[in-house]
This record gives C-alpha cells, sequence and structure tokens, in this order.
DNA sequence: TGCCGCTTTGTTATCGATAACATCAACTAA
DNA sequence: TTAGTTGATGTTATCGATAACAAAGCGGCA
C-alpha cells in the first residue's frame, strides 16, 4: 500500500455530504430509511471524492463479506476455466467476487492459499478435489469460519458439500469402451498421479475394472514430468517401444492423449485400427484438430453452477449437506473404432 | 462467514499464554524483542486454539498488506498461465499471496474486479494490459492506493510499470516472415478483437506492413465467436471458400490457428506447399500434435518475473516507472516453409 | 549509591467501517 | 390535546488487530 494522495474515508464524504458518517455508510450499502434529497447529496459527494470503501474495514465490523475464495491447482487447466465460468455465472449476479488461488497441486502452497483466503474471512470457501492435503490445511478447514466446497470430486470429504464427477466410474467407463471392442491388451499413460489424486482414483478404477475381466492394466506414469502433451507423447513412446503388442491407451486427459497420438503417426501406428485411444475431459481444442479424440465428457460449467447454487443456500440458510454428481459421457471420436 | 464455533482472537491466545495481546502479535509477527521463552509459549498456545489470524483487523490497523491482486482477461489462457507463475515464483518468497480475478474480456466485470480488489487495500495491482477499460475503472485507477503494473504489454500506459512484447513488432514479424518467403497473397484470422486489443494491434501492425509493400491484407474476422481452435476452424473454411488463391495465413493464437489447419487437413490443402500457416504465442500443445505449427515464442514467465520484481522495488522505494519489454522469436515449425 | 541504557512487556489510541440503539420532528389516530 | 407511529438522522460502542510510546526489571559503571 504505497502513500499516494490522501486517503478518502467515510468521513471526508460525510463533511462533504453536511451529514454524518452513519448516515453516508447507509446510502453506500442502500440500507436503512434515507431520503431521496440527502441519497443524491450523499451520491454526488462520494463521486465527487471519488471514494472507494475500505472492505478491511467494513467486513471486520459487519462480520460480513461479499468475497469467495476459489483455489484450483492450476489455472491452465482448461478444466477449471469452465468450472469457474459456471462459479462466477451464479455467484456475481448475487453481488459475491471470486478471488482465485492456484496451489500448483501443491500442499504446502495450498495450505498458504488456505491461510491466506481464510485470514480475510470470506463468505465462502471452494476448493478442489483430489489433492493431497497437509495436516495443517486438515486443521485450517476444521477451524474454518465460512462454508466450504468441494470441487471437481463428489466424494465430499469433511466438506459442507462437493460437486463433481466420479472419478470411478470415469474409470469404469473407459474399462467398458475397451472391453466391449474387444481390445485386451490395454495401458495407461499418465503423469503426476501422487499429486492429481483425481486421477488416480481414475485410474485405479480402470484398473481395477480390467482385473475383474482377467485383464493385467500395463502402466505408464512418471511422477516427474507434467501433465501435459510433451509428456503423452514421451511416454507413448516410451510404453511403445517396450510393448508394442498394446492394442488401447487410455491417456490421463486430453492435451497428454493429444500429444500421444502425435507420436503414434509419426511412427506410422494407425489409430484406431493398431491402437485405440481414449482420452478425458472434452475440450474444444481435442475436438477441433485433425483427429477427433474419443474422450469423456461432462458438463464441467454445470458443476460450477451446482457448487456456487449451494455454497448460497448454505448462506442463506443453515445446512445442506450434500453431494452433486456430474454425468460423464463419453465422446465416440475416431481414434477408437464406433459400436 | 458463518457462525461455526466461537473465533479465536489474539484476546484468548494471550489469556491462555499468560501474556497480553500485544506480545502475542509481536510473537507471531516476528516482531519486537521477546524472550525465547514467551515466544516459545504463545506460539504453543495459539497452535493449542488454531489460532488463524484475522488479515482484516490487521491489514486496516497496519496499513500493509501481503496481498497482490491480479486480475487476467481469462484464465484459460494458457498464455497467463505462464505469466502468473513468474509471478509467483518472484513473490511467494517474499511472503506476498497472489489473488486472481478474471475478467473475460468484459470492460463492467474488469471494473468491479479492481473495485473489489482495492477495496482489499492490496500491496499491489498487476493488470492486463489490452483491454477496453471503462471510463470508471480508468477513475479507479487514477485514485488507487497502491502500485498497479501493466502484463502482457509493453506499452504502460499510466500505470507504474509494464511488461511485456511489443504487438507492434509481433505484427511487423509476421509480415517479414512472409514476404521474406515470397508469399503475396496473405490472410489474417481473428476474433474478438475489439475485446483483445494487444490482438488487435498485432493484426493493424501486419496490415500496415503489408501495405508498405503493397499488399492487402485479407482479414477473416469473427467478433461475436470466442478466439478459440473452433472458431479458426470455422472461418479458415469460410475464408478458404470465398478466396481459394490464399497463400498465407497468421491466426490470433496457436489455438485458432490449431483449428484451421485441422479444417485445411481435412479440405486436402497442403500446408505449407499450397497455404503458409503462423500462429502466436509458441505453447506446448502447438509443438507436440502432429503438425508443429510455426508461431511467435516469448518468455512468458519472465515477463510475470520482471513486473513482479518491479512490484517489490516499487514497494520498497519509491518511483521506478518505466517497461520491461518481452523479446519474441519466430519459431520455425513444419507450417511454413524454413529458408 | 544512583544514574544510564538495554531488554522485555504492557498501555493507549487508532485504523475505517457497521450494529444497535437513541433522538427528534412530523404526522396519525383516539 | 396527547400518546403512539413512522421516517430520517445521529451517537456510541464495537470489530480484531498494530503503532507508538511507556514502564518495569536488570546489570554496569562512575
Amino acid at each position: 500500500m504505497s502513500s499516494r494522495g490522501k486517503v478518502i474515508t467515510l468521513q471526508e464524504v460525510a463533511v462533504r455530504a453536511g451529514v454524518s458518517r452513519m448516515t453516508v455508510s447507509k446510502v453506500l450499502r442502500g440500507a436503512g430509511n434515507i431520503s431521496a434529497e440527502t441519497r443524491q447529496r450523499v451520491k454526488q459527494a462520494a463521486d465527487e471524492l471519488g471514494y472507494l470503501p475500505n472492505n478491511l474495514a467494513g467486513s471486520l465490523s459487519s462480520r460480513k463479506s461479499r468475497m469467495v475464495a476459489v483455489i484450483i491447482p492450476s489455472i491452465s487447466d482448461i478444466v477449471f476455466s469452465e468450472v469457474l465460468s459456471g462459479i462466477n455465472a451464479t455467484l456475481r449476479p448475487e453481488g459475491f467476487q471470486t478471488f482465485i488461488g492456484e496451489s500448483l497441486f501443491d500442499p504446502q502452497t495450498e495450505t498458504e492459499l488456505i491461510r491466506a483466503m481464510l485470514s480475510f474471512r470470506p463468505a465462502g470457501l471452494l476448493l478442489n478435489g483430489g489433492m493431497a492435503r497437509s495436516a495443517d490445511a486438515e486443521k485450517l478447514l476444521t477451524r474454518r469460519n465460512c462454508p466450504a466446497i468441494q470441487l471437481w470430486d463428489c466424494d465430499g470429504g469433511a466438506l459442507d458439500f462437493s460437486a463433481g464427477p466420479s472419478h470411478e466410474e470415469a474409470g469404469r467407463l473407459v474399462a467398458n469402451h475397451f472391453l466391449e471392442r474387444g481390445l485386451r491388451r490395454i495401458a495407461y499413460v499418465g503423469a503426476e498421479l501422487h499429486k492429481d489424486l483425481c486421477a488416480r482414483r481414475r485410474y485405479l478404477s480402470l484398473k481395477s475394472a480390467l482385473a475383474a475381466a482377467g485383464i493385467d492394466l500395463l502402466s505408464m506414469i512418471c511422477e516427474v514430468r507434467p501433465r501435459q502433451a510433451v509428456t503423452g507423447r514421451f511416454l507413448t513412446e516410451q510404453l511403445v517401444l517396450a510393448h508394442p503388442e498394446i492394442e488401447a491407451i487410455h491417456f490421463l486427459n486430453d492435451a497428454m492423449a493429444l500429444g500421444g497420438l502425435s507420436y503414434l503417426h509419426q511412427a506410422g501406428i494407425s489409430v484406431p485400427d493398431q491402437i485405440s485411444v481414449i482420452g478425458f475431459n472434452g475440450t474444444s481444442l481435442a475436438n477441433a484438430v485433425r483427429t477427433r479424440l474419443t474422450t469423456i465428457d461432462m458438463a464441467r460449467t454445470e458443476i460450477g453452477q451446482k457448487a456456487a447454487q449451494a455454497l448460497l443456500q448454505i448462506i442463506a440458510a443453515e445446512p445442506m449437506p450434500g453431494v452433486w454428481r456430474a454425468a460423464l459421457e463419453v465422446v465416440q471420436g475416431n481414434t477408437t473404432v464406433p459400436i
């Protein structure tokens, strides 16, 4: 906070409008009964002085806030931008502002973010599920002073509500998709599963669904490279060289799948004739490039909406613990054969 | 802010540790001279009670804050995630937390975000350049109570510092790249230029550079569709059908370029033999799919770093208006012929 | 012995708003 | 006329921290 010019407070506005601080406060919040004439005078004074309310003082005093804290693992993940749209579309009309923090899947960073955001006494906290959470973070959440909601995972944990897909279901859908097409030599390509626990659950679910059908899933997982296209490409190369017999690959997400496809094409491996491919999270990109990737899609915007609606309800009334489960849909592209 | 349990304040910690509020405050901030023994006792008390500082009160009283507000147009734009990494990498070690707001290129939303963030009296404000800014927003920025820095555009406006590429230069680079290869029937494909003023400047710069060479740029611009792959695909189709003579296309960004390439491939148009293509913003994706897109790259992380460093300096000392200009580099892919 | 200065801790006055209640005028109803 | 309402505005006491200064304890040194 640098010292540029004098800070305008309610007091200055009050003096200029010839009323008390309290009256100015009421006018600007639209509270209480104030005559039209006074209201007009106050507004004009505030405008002329360029008054900017100090939320620190306001929220401290009223113990209320219109700020909603959202903490997501990665802002570059296309996934979250759609969830966020849903959140904003629901909260902004109600006068709430969302402030976003990015944890980069790092528990330490997430903990500090939770602490920083809670210390501003927000109206609500929206957190991403499927992250390894530190003990400190858990403790902070226990002592939180606002409702907290889990996003991106319908398995709610200890929070007040959760909205997202079932990652177990996603794994099973992939298994079925491959099995229905008679594919049996199946591989999984992923990265950073120790960070992205949702992806990990999909992986484990796929693995056990296949195991139930007597199939052993081959895994190509790298914990140190990012969950991105380049990594998908690299791991696919490793996979194909080591296991040329593979018939199908499921990738952690669409970005990695696109990377993998780029290698398969270059290596002259035909998709889906020789190898079938499924990604996760239908993104606009996945359907606009040459290959239309078979993927699993869901209503991401709606996840955000449901989460925000739940938050509003919890703020208004009291309880409403619960879950909203996002429907998953396999989008048939041309990287697996249609049935 | 819901009423779950009693809120723990400095007072409760002080009582439990058998000291005054002030002592607790000093211990937890690491300020003043406090004996090791007292420090230990206070820390333990705070920990046992699960004390969470109230930043509203703290910042109000000290008129200092460790929060930095960042407002970006779109979190899904891969571009900003890298800039943000640079910002966080620089600010977090100094104990600052960044809170992000998303404006979606909407001036009204941006204005409300600026207002909301400034009303929390942040230590600094990082804004994206190249947005149409409302009069209210300008007024807020004039009366701001913290340093403000412009990102993503080295043309700083009225702010304290700016870090980013020169979009004029980018347009010229594209023009030269095409001209050097003897291409003369050139088109531009973009969207939402009334919102993304940086893109608009690149476009205008390209257009005038070509005009200087006696070439009339053909424009395919849609103001209502999003700046994404699907739009790139759609507009490219329109373009090619209406103007089959086109030899080169520059796209607003890599995502749109990938969409366009997908159409060109499907239509059996060979790249770069029949049509050369250049995108903007080398993204990891652009280099991992089948086609290696020729694009313009820059050190995005460094933009964030420079902006954050400038902020720290301005916070510490007083002045330091200035500019940091990000170097641009044409990355040769296989969508234009090498020279 | 008494004054000085250092370390450690406490006191008091804010920061800039809002909640809750008080006040006062005008007006209504009995 | 007089009490009772209602509407419009002001007063006082917080909210939970920190700044700035005051005070107490202690040893050193002339």
